[in-house]
DNA sequence: ATAGGGTTAG
């Protein structure tokens, strides 16, 4: 007769190797054992997500009990983090006896729903009730503050913060910190924080080389890499993933092609989805259409939609019919209900100047009921975050705001700059397109950013979709005009303005 | 003899 502290420690070894169905099958034959678990069996099997619902355990935890216990409320917790039940999991924080790693656990729940808001309150909470945090509570809660719509005063202060308490050097908050920089655009204060560590692990340096990808910067990344190697630091999948991006980014394609082969021949890593994802983004984006489907018809894994919106993006680069209709047709299959495909697809009709092909995609559109994905961009102004919906007059200076929008146009026009009207889906006049364009939320954003904010700040705009090419180059002209340097991260990657041109040298 | 929280990617 196995004791319960043998079976738990059967199970443990199970779900810690992965082995979920081994796990739940011993965690059933000590119940027909006539073992009772005890808070340390229960706080294993939570462990078994996905395979374990958390609402399964939920009950037999109450009975027993256990659900004040932190061990066990913790892993409950988390387990309903996972499936996405913040709010169920808010609840079973509330009953805890609440220690550290609960609160630290429920700040990661935040933080992985991008719920700054949530995380920060939760922050101010610990403090009230005079609990001391740790390292993983900071790593958490600056974590929470990478999202587009986190005010990047916010991850300054709890980096002040960290370093009053002392764990700034700490390896899981510096990393957190080296990417919560970068992904609110001061590539510059991730640096410092990298530079500053004193020891590193492989997050560190694959923090550091992915921040400088986001950013174009693919030289720096590159040096990263090599003072990496330097250091006999074995790089693994995600450093690759990082060094292939930065390439893709600056359409070093043959550069790509060296790392790509330095993974497989010299580290001998198995290439995952996301690389082959990477390659061929790489060849998409240079407008090597034929190498990017070759590298699909090669990889042993069904392509991604991801995968074919780059083939498609780059389609719209170099006007190829034929392959675009392969690459729409497979990611409106794949994904019927983004209208990613379909927008591209009549870009690239429109474009050709196929227009009933074109009224063709938009009739499939309306009887799929395909809404076009709104755009969103944030703006910090004075510690506080402003969302701007396109098209939107919400914003109680909404009429300055426009009235600095046509000031700009009409400064622009002068200098000769027409409407990139082909960024336009809807078949509408000519002079009804401009007006759209011009009511694309990164432009009110920086119409709303040049009205209040002093002369000499730098600009930081966040965007949900990828900048359009004309607010890329209406953003280059501005940003000449008014001397101001302006930063768009945008879902895919930085863009910093600056005396008329940008930093991804209008590759992106 | 058994337990819960964190970090890098597209």
């Amino acid at each position: 007769m196995h004791s319960v502290v043998s079976w738990t420690a059967a199970i443990s070894g199970c779900v810690q190797n992965h082995d979920l169905v081994r796990g739940i099958d011993l965690f059933r034959r000590m119940i027909i054992a006539g073992v009772k678990p005890n808070d340390f069996t229960y706080s294993v099997i939570l462990g078994a997500h996905p395979l374990v619902r958390p609402n399964e355990v939920h009950a037999q935890v109450i009975k027993t009990n256990y659900e004040t216990l932190p061990t066990v409320g913790t892993a409950l917790l988390d387990a309903y983090v996972r499936i996405g039940a913040i709010n169920v999991a808010r609840v079973v924080f509330n009953m805890i006896d609440k220690d550290i790693v609960a609160w630290s656990a429920m700040l990661s729940g935040y933080a992985r729903i991008e719920d700054t808001e949530g995380a920060v309150r939760t922050y101010m909470q610990l403090g009230e009730e005079g609990i001391c945090p740790n390292e993983y509570t900071y790593s958490s809660v600056i974590n929470a503050c990478t999202g587009p719509a986190a005010a990047a005063e916010q991850g300054k202060q709890l980096h002040a913060c960290s370093i009053k308490w002392g764990y700034s050097c700490a390896l899981c908050v510096s990393s957190a910190l080296v990417t919560m920089y970068a992904k609110r655009g001061n590539i510059d204060s991730a640096y410092k924080v990298f530079c500053r560590q004193r020891e590193r692990d492989l997050v560190s340096w694959n923090s550091m080389i992915s921040g400088y990808a986001q950013h174009g910067h693919a030289r720096k990344a590159f040096e990263v890499f090599d003072e990496m190697e330097r250091r006999m630091i074995r790089p693994d999948g995600i450093t690759f993933v990082g060094i292939i991006s930065a390439c893709t980014h600056t359409g070093m394609v043959e550069q790509g092609e060296k790392y790509y082969s330095m993974m497989v021949d010299h580290y001998r890593i198995t290439p995952t989805m996301e690389h082959y994802s990477c390659m061929v983004d790489l060849y998409s984006r240079a407008g090597m259409l034929e190498k990017a489907t070759s590298v699909i018809a090669s990889m042993p894994f069904q392509a991604s939609a991801t995968v074919w919106r780059s083939v498609l993006a780059g389609c719209r680069l170099k006007r190829n019919l034929e392959i675009s209709k392969l690459a729409a047709e497979k990611l409106i299959s794949l994904q019927p209900d983004h209208s990613a495909a379909y927008t591209l697809l009549s870009n690239i009709y429109a474009a050709a100047g196929k227009w009933k092909e074109k009224s063709e995609i938009r009739k499939l559109m309306d009887e799929r009921k395909v809404k076009k994905e709104a755009g969103y961009s944030w703006i910090e102004v004075k510690k506080k975050t402003y969302t701007f919906l396109a098209g939107d007059s919400s914003h109680p200076l909404s009429d300055r705001i426009n009235e600095k929008l046509r000031e700009l146009l009409s400064l622009l026009k002068d200098m000769g700059y027409r409407p990139d009207t082909d960024y336009v889906l809807h078949d509408v006049e000519e002079e009804y397109k401009e007006a759209i364009l011009w009511r694309h939320s990164e432009k009110l954003a920086l119409a709303f950013g040049l009205i209040s904010t002093p002369q000499e700040a730098v600009i930081r705009i966040e965007k949900n979709l990828r900048v359009c090419g004309d607010c890329h180059t209406v953003f280059k002209l501005i940003a000449k005009i008014v001397r101001r340097e302006v930063i768009v991260g945008d879902s895919n990657r930085f863009h910093h303005f600056k005396g008329g041109s940008c930093s991804c040298g209008d590759y992106w």
